[in-house]
DNA sequence: ATTATTCATTGACACGATTCAATGAATAGG
DNA sequence: CCTATTCATTGAATCGTGTCAATGAATAAT
């Protein structure tokens, strides 16, 4: 349908090679040969092939970029931060939204290897498993999202989960918080484990009361299931740590619509610090990590290995996350005397 | 490097021909030679290029998606409908963010172009442009996302936009408000031009004051400068339309800063209704459309056109905007007597 | 004038799949 | 037993590009 090199070539009067010299590398090519292809490549319109430019080399300049979830503007950062980089190389991106589902990442992997990508970054949602390898074992450059490589055989950028639930539940108890609950999802993530082995170890050091309540959904319709399930507890918490930034609107939609107040009755910190907690009815106290630094640098590795496989060593960036402490959370002494019982 | 199909002929025994047939039409190859060559791949861990697949028949199952802005959680939903449309019917969409920068916009297309998707989705920034004619002339199917078809070349998904800033700015005026400030993009986008003519006319017709202020910055950043420019008009507006609710937002945080109380001393609606409207600190009164459902629509019929190009009838969908009305607007009789003044 | 060097261009082959006319074997029909 | 028909398989041609040894022309060196 749209014109090839070849016809290019013949209206030209010149070889496909000169006219593929013309792409690729115009300084070898006379001048008023350059300017004739040139123009018969405007007349036509052509538009070099990618598929059979990179069937040839067997390298494609594309990666794919694999989340869970979209709406949650912290992965939205993490995807700026990769487009940029990619970008600034010269790489287009596949974006894949896995959903925290295995067998949708699963299937995804298979859509990127048959694109023959050039490399994946992922927030594996089930560790580094069969998918990662399954890259690997094809020469796919591998770079993991916001998860922690377990035997440095890849890139990694992460942010420190363990760290970050201590900082959360550390800054809970700082306030004489005794009664604590985290509520997390059901599903196995690395995040949400790392984040409640930091959460417990904090208790434990503290010996405060902790209830873990693991829910299915975790976005912002959570509100509903996790205060219900809150408010089964034989005496309510007086503080909240929730999984993330979303789950934590959810939860503070629902507490308000029945007139718990934030922070009066319950103090509430979520995490991923995302630009809409300060915005929400009552600032949402928070543990920042930097989102679009964690994509730009991940991309960056990734391409310096697709560039150079040899030379690359991996490596593990960790970067640290900050508490960002706001209005939902305040101190024990200062709460509502009679508070609302379940 | 990894197992060609040629590699997996050779080891089964079998001509290329049939390794074909076993991954394309399996129902035509014998038991045995299935089995076999199936066991095959599984050793070798094959899989096909999809380049080299894609490159004889000229066509991938891939489609385009380019938006604007990915930190827009309005985008991120027409993300999501794009990508569960997509994924229904097997295509892979390759994102693109514009930045809504006409000739980042183009670099993409040209990206496209180059990887021979079979369709792509666009939010264009500058109408149906040059770009949209490009990808057309290669017979490269376009559907237009959030913006209307001029001349029915194409199909388009789209919400109203003039009615969507009418039905604002009438909410506005229901409300008793005669000083109006219209907070926009400077940029000649076709959804802020539109909303802005929906606006002329309304504020028009009920004889209200309008100030149109458009703004370099078009995201939560812009507050500062929004509300700078508010207080250099003579007379302190009594309510205030943003063009979304990101800015809104960044409206709103800075007016809060300043001791300027909504809607007390001045009411705010945003546009789009995403999710963190409900979860403001002032409930955002906003005007919602449907993103999800949007990105999904466009998705579709732009699928049926690439598998039916002869039958597809091109096709104009317009969804209404619907007002939201929160605690962010109020009826001025309830604002407060001594307002701040300029 | 002859040889060496540089420069621009050529054109066949390769990449990895699909396709399809041709082939040969097996089965059915008379 | 011979011919038609069906079925499974083959292998060469093809898609659009990149590569590279080979070619020939022009220039520089001797």
């Amino acid at each position: 349908m749209s014109a090839s090199l070849r016809d290019v070539a013949r209206k030209a009067k010149v070889s496909t090679g000169t006219v593929s010299n013309v792409l690729n590398r115009p300084e070898i090519v006379a001048p008023e040969t350059l300017a004739r292809v040139r123009r018969v490549i405007d007349e036509l319109k052509f538009v070099p092939n990618g598929f059979a430019r990179h069937l040839r080399s067997g390298q494609s300049r594309t990666i794919g970029l694999v989340i869970p979830d979209i709406a949650n503007p912290f992965y939205t950062e993490v995807a700026r931060g990769v487009e940029d980089a990619a970008n600034k190389h010269d790489y287009a991106v596949f974006l894949c939204i896995s959903d925290s589902n295995v067998s949708k990442e699963n299937t995804y992997i298979g859509v990127l290897l048959e694109q023959r990508v050039r490399g994946v970054l992922i927030a594996p949602t089930d560790g580094a498993g069969a998918g990662v390898e399954l890259l690997k074992s094809h020469h796919v450059g591998v770079a993991l999202l916001d998860h922690k490589s377990v035997n440095s055989q890849e890139c990694s950028v992460s942010v420190d989960h363990v760290r970050g639930g201590e900082i959360a539940v550390q800054h809970l108890i700082d306030l004489g918080h005794k009664e604590i609950a985290w509520i997390t999802s059901s599903e196995d993530f690395r995040q949400s484990l790392d984040r409640g082995i930091g959460v417990a170890n904090a208790a434990k050091k503290a010996g405060v009361n902790l209830s873990v309540i693991p829910l299915k959904i975790s976005n912002i319709t959570c509100g509903e299931e996790a205060v219900a399930r809150l408010l089964e507890l034989k005496s309510l918490p007086t503080a909240i740590f929730c999984l993330n930034d979303i789950m934590a609107f959810g939860v503070m939609r629902e507490l308000m619509r029945l007139g718990i107040r934030v922070p009066e009755d319950i103090s509430l910190i979520g995490y991923d610090d995302i630009a809409f907690a300060t915005t929400a009815s009552v600032p949402l106290s928070s543990v920042y990590q930097p989102a679009y630094q964690l994509g730009f640098t991940a991309a960056e590795l990734l391409v310096s290995e697709c560039e150079d496989a040899e030379g690359h060593v991996h490596s593990q960036v960790v970067f640290a996350p900050e508490l960002v402490a706001r209005a939902s959370t305040e101190h024990v002494s200062k709460m509502r005397s009679e508070r609302i019982s379940a």
